[in-house]
DNA sequence: CTTGGCACTCACTGACCGCGAGTGCCAGGA
DNA sequence: TCCTGGCACTCGCGGTCAGTGAGTGCCAAG
């Protein structure tokens, strides 16, 4: 049905109308890519292609523009991987390189994505689940409260205040520390209530009630609904493929203002080695059906880019790729 | 120059053009404010506003609409405090009173500002430097690998990991939390220097070296450069006044992406009794010259609105005083 | 299967025009 | 002195209309 160079013609409207934003016609399609063949050959062909459903025109007269099945096919079987410029490899390096705690890697590295990408960039901070616990704090605040605070490998700092139903001394306080602190060092946080089930059993009955109150916290807020935090910029970007987004800018930057949403978009994938590209409607999220979405997971975590389904995705897909690599690498080493 | 009846036409032609979004005429505007006079009358006077400034039109036969200067005239002298009504004062309790950490104390502030004014909401985090220290806890995450926390009053959670030139044992790190917990708990972040200068002095010897290092660190980067943090939402209600950013929304979005930006703007005052408005070019910040911002202090921060020029003043005003009220005891509370 | 030719479609542009909201000015009246 | 009705004028807006040109679909010949 699709021979070699029908897929050349799709390849030919995609390159070009990500380029130009115009619709594109037979004839300049001909003449600017070497096809070798006639405009009316073109048109043919691009009749089968509409026929198939990749491409279609917006009205009789005009040009042609892709549509979604048209960039998936693209993505999938057209599109080479776009070596990333010296210039960009050495911005990356040199743009995570100073960065010291995770907060700032987290944040350059939307910095840079979205400059890389001229998009808008989604950078999902290192997940509590999947991080292994460094060191857990408890301070006392006062005589009933407590505060909990987790340090992770990956440098996630949670706290949670506890407040308690009894006081408890200044020594009860470093003897949970004692408890808690070897079971838990170097332990995955979902792994956490297994390492901690028979605790309550082999604790001194003293410590036992505020024991079961730091642990029924530490398990529900912090393993059962661990925080999941997002970084989130360059929405500037969305402004200047205006044109792309027909007054429909809004549902936009309203779903990038629900976390939910966002982390559902990066969530749903986390495998490190693959890019997941989803295409306009494609996309589960209501608002966000005019805007293609690249992501890939780093490890402990996902990142990636939105914008409009007009995007280059070779481009864009390598970016992620790279800078994903980097943040994780630099994680791990973290 | 401006005698009672100009103001009202002032007063009347701002109210309206609010609310219509659309340049004002003299005779719509002596039918529907009951000026008792007649549209000739009030064009006199549109011609007087125009003179002096307060008003302008886009083009001959157009209407009139505020200037910046009108709008500042209109602020300071026109309009009357709007209170809140019942279901808003309810709304902003109950939206707030569940938050448990500052986290969601501050993103909550943030929706609920957003979604009460119908604009953009800034709510900058407690300051630190204006904090008090509740407790600094130091981890020896490795034989020369110290992390910071630094907890305040305000329930600000600070870390900052430490490398350090020489290994410290156990022992060191836990006589260093003997020397700064005391001369630190209660302290302002502001006054820290003045209460650890006499510390190297008096700490033994052996100690001196690492506590020199931890001293540093958290003079620099806690008391000198203390990082600012800033929760920002409803960027979608931008695209609600698209007709008042004619293709300038751009700027504005590059502008709320400026932490550095953002704190000015919100930064600029602090005190928490008076609402300060900057009115288009009264901004000083660059791309915001089409927006007016509402802020105010609420003790440890800030907190404010952005919208285009054209917003309802005295309402969001009125807002942004409950919410700040609101955040401020919420945090004094904690 | 490709190609040149040809008739057709239709968005886009600019010119033109009438409508109407709004203005500025003026002369008369309280 | 100030207000008012009247009046001529301005000018953006919306609608119509014809010309232009890029692009298409189809067909017959190579």
């Amino acid at each position: 049905m699709l021979d070699d160079r029908k897929l050349e013609v799709l390849r030919a409207i995609v390159e070009d109308f990500v380029s130009t934003n115009e619709p594109v016609g037979s004839k300049n399609l001909a003449e600017r890519h070497g096809l070798g063949v006639s405009p009316a050959t073109v048109r043919n062909d691009m009749a089968t292609l509409e026929d198939e459903g990749y491409i279609t025109h917006p009205h009789t007269s005009a040009g042609r523009i892709p549509t979604s099945k048209g960039y998936r096919l693209f993505v999938d079987r057209l599109s080479s991987v776009k070596p990333l410029s010296g210039a960009e490899k050495r911005a990356i390096q040199s743009f995570l390189e100073g960065a010291a705690d995770l907060d700032e890697i987290v944040h350059r590295s939307v910095r840079l994505l979205s400059q890389l990408t001229q998009q808008v960039a989604v950078v999902q901070y290192p997940s509590l689940s999947r991080s292994m616990v460094r060191h857990l704090e408890i301070v006392h605040l006062a005589p009933n409260r407590l505060l909990l605070v987790l340090i992770t490998d990956s440098g996630r700092v949670e706290q949670r205040v506890l407040e308690l139903p009894a006081v408890v001394s200044d020594q009860d306080v470093s003897d949970l520390r004692g408890v808690f602190g070897p079971r838990l060092a170097g332990a995955r946080l979902v792994d956490a209530p297994k390492a901690l089930e028979d605790l309550p059993d082999a604790a001194p009955a003293s410590l036992r009630p505020v024991l079961t109150s730091v642990l029924s916290v530490l398990l529900t807020t912090l393993v059962e609904h661990p925080e999941e935090r997002i970084a989130i910029g360059g929405t500037a970007n969305l402004t200047r493929h205006a044109l792309d987004f027909p007054q429909t800018l809004r549902p936009v930057l309203e779903a990038l203002e629900e976390q939910v949403v966002l982390l559902k978009l990066i969530g749903e994938v986390n495998d490190p080695t693959t890019v997941h590209v989803k295409i306009g409607e494609e996309n589960s999220v209501e608002g966000l059906r005019s805007t293609s979405v690249v992501t890939i997971g780093y490890g402990q975590g996902g990142l990636g880019v939105l914008g409009p389904t007009r995007m280059d995705y070779a481009g864009n897909i390598s970016s992620v790729r790279a800078v994903a690599r980097y943040v994780g690498d630099l994680l791990a080493g973290a």
